[in-house]
DNA sequence: ATAGGCTGTCGAAGCGCTTCGATTCCCATT
DNA sequence: AATGGGAATCGAAGCGCTTCGACAGCCTAT
């Protein structure tokens, strides 16, 4: 292994000096710099990961704690890792994984033992356990998601109230009048997962400015749990004519027993759905959605990370924009019986 | 930041104590190592990484190597990466999440910077480019996937060969004559990814043993696609009763399109799956499928890397034996019209 | 001509840990 | 009583890098 010292003797200039080539903090005479850069390419150097971090208390690493359970929007989650990953990696930085099974330890032990500069959270629940831990370590971190309290703390993630209201606005827009909501399973509402909640507060109030009605069922992903769910929704409500899903692995059974009970859509059941892209373009009807934007998730919470990191731009609350995109899914509701 | 040497001064031992009570590596007295445990435990210490990897050389860090696009399989990869992040942790690893955008540069600079002591490369190409650095920088390494060469290599993967027979198998066995196999996309062919042509092969290679028909075409996911390559299988092959379905993101449609076309599953037709149980149960028509067993890749992949940084077992080629699990999806072929 | 200020470079002192002798102490052998 | 050997502990020497202060050389302003 090829170490600055080596370097330097090759190039004949001491050790500092291919230092300060490296971190460009001192300036070089430009017959040096070149001289110490082909010594480098020559000798194939790459600066030693643990005498950096030791010598400079900076690892170069942010920590990307992802939740352990996998029962919902996997694709979102590895697009927002990827898109952490690589942000990550044209600021310099590399990204540590870790999976929530650590629970509030691993804040701990990343913190304790400088092996990240910082971290994000994803999944952030309303009242997360991680959060006190992480305010009393002055860890840097930023959240994907939003707790409840969030004084002290740097947030990204879609405004999902302002989604759900954007999603009984489209339908009313269209004169529906009746519409149901079907949702993230049951246990994603019990443990309190912030988005879930605020996305039907959203509806909600929304649906009562509007007067619109509204029904929300949770709903477990899947064919068996779709098809109990839409018929209780339709005996309760006949007049139903507008649905919003929230709920990737809910959206395909849904539209096939919609077909299958002979209601067309979007002529007597529109559908909006919020969701990936990917889904909404792939499912058997484009789907009208609003898109989670996974990716802009992932850079934004990067970028302020670093901010954060570098000493710039301090707490702050980033809810991105919704935005609906109208496919083939929705349309004017039927004109009563 | 609490150091080794003031746990030790709070301990009343040298440094070294400390290191040694740590380690394990050489033998202290218990009333010591107790009076050392409550020092750290009551100064909340944690080890400094950094300082630890340049001392040590072994960071305790291993590199997982994952794809950047995301076009395929990606909760499989997702559970992959979880269960390659646990099982580093019961091991005392953390995992660097490295994507595929540096290529094989990332090779080059994990190797050379010590940052992590071993890697794990995830979809890897029959050719892959990053297999001759990763044989030249003897950095420990394991694969998750099978390339063509595997000389000096350790590997682990689904045996794909086996999987595809197993699906001829199981379609032959219940009197199906007329085989369509629908593969990955066009793309995933092209870049020689490995799985897909030895399923392929499998699946070709039983079919003559057996005196079955097979008819193979790429696919696309969505439900567009599957509607024009479906239709060109029935067209080409108007008696194909049997489908073996290897892409994930093409079932639902499929499922969908035949309930559409009137053909029953499984009475007009026979459907066997390569994907993950979750996919299999989820679907329409619960599917007989072969799992692919995502976790087991992560787990043992990890248990081989370890092995190997611990001196034991060196190269090896894990395959994991196919399971079929029989759901509602496929019967008896049809009686010949 | 001289003081002052840049620029570019070097040497040395750590960063917090591991690890290798060396040392002490005690007990079992001769 | 002398010897040998373990067990338990310590001190010191690094690991490869960053960074601070020092200094030599040169240019500009007086």
């Amino acid at each position: 292994m090829v170490t600055l010292a080596e370097v330097a003797q090759h190039a004949g200039v001491s050790a500092s000096t291919v230092s300060y080539v490296l971190s460009g903090k001192r300036s070089i005479s430009s017959t040096t710099r070149q001289r110490v850069e082909r010594s480098i390419r020559e000798l194939g150097y790459h600066p030693n990961a643990g005498a950096r971090a030791l010598a400079s208390s900076k690892s170069n690493i942010i920590a990307l704690m992802i939740p352990l359970r996998t029962d919902m929007y996997v694709p979102v989650m590895m697009e927002i890792a990827i898109a952490v990953a690589t942000t990550a990696r044209t600021h310099g930085y590399d990204v540590l994984l870790l999976t929530g099974e650590e629970g509030p330890d691993a804040v701990r032990r990343v913190a304790g033992s400088g092996l990240a500069d910082g971290m994000i959270l994803m999944d952030v629940e309303l009242d997360d356990e991680r959060l006190p831990l992480l305010r009393a370590t002055d860890q840097p971190s930023v959240l994907i998601g939003l707790p409840a309290d969030t004084a002290g703390l740097t947030c990204v993630d879609l405004d999902f109230r302002a989604t759900g209201a954007l999603c009984v606005e489209h339908l009313a827009k269209q004169g529906h009048h009746d519409i149901a909501v079907i949702g993230e399973a049951p246990a994603v509402y019990e443990r309190h997962t912030g988005f879930a909640e605020r996305t039907l507060d959203g509806l909600r109030s929304r649906a009562r400015e509007l007067g619109v009605r509204l029904l929300h069922r949770p709903c477990e992903g899947g064919y068996d749990a779709m098809a109990v769910t839409l018929a209780r929704i339709l005996d309760e409500r006949p007049d139903t004519s507008g649905l919003v899903v929230q709920n990737e692995s809910a959206v395909e059974p849904l539209l096939a027993l919609l077909r299958q009970q002979g209601r067309a859509v979007p002529e007597d059941m529109s559908v909006v759905a919020i969701c990936p892209d990917q889904v909404a373009t792939q499912a058997s009807v484009r789907l009208t959605s609003v898109a989670i934007p996974a990716q802009e998730m992932g850079r934004r919470a990067v970028e302020h990370l670093v901010a954060k990191l570098e000493g710039r731009g301090g707490d702050e609350v980033v809810l991105l924009a919704p935005e609906l995109t109208v496919r083939a899914s929705s349309g004017p509701a039927p004109s009563r019986s």
